[in-house]
RNA sequence: GCCGGAGUGGCGAAACAGGCAGACGCGACGGUCUCAAAAACCGUUGGGAGGCAACUCCCUUGUCGGUUCGAGUCCGACCUCCGGCACCA
């Protein structure tokens, strides 16, 4: 389509200009109050594609809005550099990893500077450069140092034809491994983890937050806090070191209801407990649930699986024995890995016991209940039978007095359980920041000292995969000397999960060059907390969660002095192609590049913030990008519309008041649009304006004062959304540079 | 399966607090201009019925049911699609 301007040319000497003249670089010492308006960085992918310019365009649009209101507005852009995608383009195309990110970092600063944003570039941070990961090292060992990091083992994706640890993402739906088609099992491994779920009570509370709800009720649900009873159940009469199971149940009410005892496969208790004559079946069921993953073990519409284990273990409510089984439906990492089987009263308990014909005790009568067998569980509120002194209760009371109960006799106590999970961070590949901790045989696990920070990721790893992390047959990196006792030692050979750069990143853009420090308490103290950030709400329960967790603990690490790192939060929906996410590796990847070269970034733009609400996404489809070109198109022969030809008219009285209705009208439509990123509405209140000028410089109704005020009215409040046509328009109708 | 969203004309959507459904745009159709076409401009455009006409009537917000004087909006059940489910980021 044909345009009256020439974006091309506008586009590049305006940002030129900008750039020359410092425009967008922030400073501390501005008088201007502050506003840290930061957008998620974009993973170095090797294209910015049509997702992330609808992530990137508007979310510049709010912060030139904000600059406009007079804040100091720092609106920082980086990389997140670090992970998977590079590790497999050495492993498939021979490229290093560092050559594959670079590449693709110089690729993207190109694309990302034609969106015609305010970045300040100065502030840049590449996650897997030396002088970022540095400090990410150094994160890590102050978590350590606080208590807040430790070792466990915890299952990893094993392919056992590629001897190789397989990320979820290379696990096939059927359960196979995406390159061999070996089917993929669960192989333990000693890992890294931080104690996130220490948090977890603090992380509920979000009255400090203002957040979308659906993300706070997402974040709620996924840590999941139930306040239950823990209740053991004796197994004295094996000998062992154990004396009793622990169960966690949040109905205790249904203890005398208990007929079977439910363990994970992957129990400890579960190799002592079991007898030999069954050993053979239950070493093949725990086989085949290590083939499970947990989206399959949860679900509640396949058939329930199980086997008995031999072994018994007692009700010490009721005296009575129950068999013990293991059923994947029961995880090791939820609650205590053990079930009370209490078929009456929940569904998957029925369902397990009506598949083994396990007897179904019902403890909670319904209303009206006279003994007649159930047909599904009985979740509901009743009174208590068939539980000894705790009859006739109702079930809220019985819970409480058999809370009391366990209590007293020291049976079980109160407590908490959560569904969320320690954050495990060991990867074990190559492209990640080295975890610094160095084992040593006489004086065990050492961190590595601040001064031998970075732990340099060696240049020369092999990335084949060999069953172990690349590091592993580094020669020269794993043999190294104990800084305590220098004594020969071994480096960590895992690297960090990219999640942890991501926690941090924010706080670097305050201080980018800081070589003594991650960030300065004075800059952060300036910038930080975030005052708005955006990106895509498939980050609202690992990523936002992880780096609000990481602020509180360097909070009480004494590092940082606020509770929160992103005050408010909005999501912007994501830009489907062909029905999916665009991402590489679905191949549905549309570049904008061609429309922006045609068009211009400022037709881009605009028409990513036209297609809808901004929160809900949409179907990338180019065709209504025609309607933005004739609109600018319009609104460029509007604007240099020679205003003498309206000078000596008779004001007509109506039409001028009419007219400035329609300005403040127009104004405050954009203005609270902007603040609540209704970008769609916003540009139609702003077409209609237009219109609405095009009708009375038809009719020559108002005079040429009036025209020139509702003129640079509408090119104000077009200017975050297209920055370089109305910086033109501002110097071609006689005003003083710069717009913005 | 579980958690969180979404579903409105041919298409993207609007209706922000329960009060005229379809703003703004795309597309389509008709017209002006042109040798012709493109572009631009003007007009029409949810579906159906009636009227020469100004206009009038009926239907319509995924499906079914409910609350209400009144429901796209609130409640219940269901269907479909999207995001996440802890090693893609």
């Amino acid at each position: 389509m044909a345009l009256n301007y020439n974006p091309r040319e506008i586009e590049k000497k305006w940002q030129e200009r900008w750039a020359r003249d410092r425009l967008y670089e922030v400073r501390e010492d501005d008088p201007r109050p502050k506003w840290y308006e930061l957008h998620m960085y974009p993973y170095t992918s090797g294209n910015l594609h049509v997702g992330h310019w609808y992530a990137l365009a508007p979310a510049d649009v709010h912060a030139r809005f904000m600059r406009m209101k007079g804040y100091n507005v720092m609106h920082p852009m980086g990389f997140d550099a670090f992970g998977l995608p590079a590790e497999n383009a050495a492993i498939n195309h021979g490229i290093h990893p560092h050559t594959w990110t670079m590449q693709n970092v110089e690729n993207m600063r190109r694309q990302l500077r034609s969106i015609g944003a305010i970045y300040d570039w100065n502030r840049e941070v590449v996650t897997s450069l030396p002088e970022y990961y540095k400090w990410t090292e150094w994160l890590f060992l102050q978590l350590y140092r606080g208590g807040l990091a430790y070792r466990a083992k915890a299952p990893a994706n094993w392919c056992p034809s590629c001897q190789t640890v397989l990320a979820n993402e290379q696990v096939l739906p059927n359960g196979t491994c995406e390159r061999c088609a070996t089917e993929v099992t669960r192989r333990d491994l000693e890992q890294w983890f931080f104690r996130i779920t220490k948090y977890a009570d603090e992380l509920l509370d979000n009255s400090k937050i203002d957040w979308p709800e659906r993300i706070n009720i997402m974040q709620r649900n996924w840590i999941g806090r139930s306040e239950g009873v823990e209740i053991s159940f004796d197994i004295e009469e094996y000998g062992l070191e154990e004396k009793e199971i622990r169960t966690f149940t949040t109905r205790p009410d249904t203890i005398f209801g208990v007929t079977f005892m439910v363990l994970a496969p992957e129990h400890p208790l579960v190799s002592k407990l079991t007898t030999p004559e069954h050993k053979e079946e239950v070493e093949r069921y725990i086989e085949a649930a290590r083939k499970q993953s947990e989206i399959q073990r949860l679900s509640t519409e396949k058939e329930k699986t199980g086997v008995f284990i031999g072994s018994y273990c007692v009700n010490r409510l009721s005296d009575e024995k129950v068999p013990v089984w293991i059923a994947d439906y029961a995880l090791l990492t939820y609650g205590t890995g053990a079930v009370m089987g209490v078929p009456a009263h929940d569904q998957r308990d029925f369902e397990f016991a009506k598949k083994f014909h396990i007897p179904i005790k019902t403890v909670i009568a319904p209303r009206g209940w006279s003994g007649e067998e159930l047909t599904e569980a009985y979740v509901e509120p009743g009174t208590m039978v068939n539980s000894g002194r705790f009859n006739g209760l109702s079930n809220e009371e019985g819970k409480k007095a058999i809370a009391d109960f366990v209590e007293k006799e020291s049976i079980g106590k109160l407590t908490v359980s959560y569904r969320l999970r320690d954050w495990l961070i060991s990867r074990q590949r190559y492209w990640g920041a080295p975890i610094p901790i160095i084992y040593c045989d006489k004086c065990g696990t050492v961190p590595v000292p601040d001064e031998d920070l970075p732990v340099l990721l060696p240049e020369d790893a092999a990335f084949k995969p060999t069953g172990e992390s690349p590091l592993k047959y580094h020669q020269g990196f794993v043999h190294t000397a104990c800084p305590q006792c220098h004594g020969p030692a071994r480096r960590e050979t895992d690297t960090m999960d990219t999640f942890m750069c991501s926690s941090w990143y924010f706080l670097r853009y305050a201080d980018p060059k800081n070589n003594q420090a991650p960030f300065s308490k004075e800059k952060i103290g300036y910038w930080l907390p975030v005052d708005q950030y955006t990106g895509g709400a498939e980050h609202a329960v690992m990523h936002l969660l992880y780096a609000r967790f990481f602020i509180k603990a360097l909070r009480d690490l004494g590092l940082v002095d606020f509770d929160e790192p992103f005050l408010r939060l909005f999501n912007q929906g994501i830009i489907i192609a062909q029905r999916h996410k665009m991402s590489k590796s679905r191949g549905n990847v549309i570049t904008p590049d061609p429309y922006v070269e045609e068009l211009g970034a400022d037709v881009v733009r605009a028409y990513l913030m036209f297609i809808g609400p901004w929160d809900q996404g949409g179907e990338w489809s180019d065709s209504g990008i025609n309607g933005i070109t004739r609109w600018f198109n319009r609104a460029w022969n509007l604007a240099l519309s020679d205003p003498d030809e309206l000078a000596g008219r008779p004001a007509d009285v109506k039409a001028l008041q009419e007219l400035e209705r329609m300005t403040h009208k127009t104004i405050k439509k954009v203005t609270q649009d902007l603040e609540r990123f209704r970008f769609n509405t916003m540009l139609a209140a702003l077409m209609e304006y237009s219109n609405y000028l095009a009708t009375a410089w038809e009719s020559r109704s108002v005079d040429s004062s009036a025209w020139r005020k509702a003129i640079e009215t509408f090119l104000l409040l077009l200017a975050p959304t297209a920055p370089h046509l109305t910086e033109e328009l501002w110097e071609g109708t006689g005003h003083p540079y710069s717009i913005h």
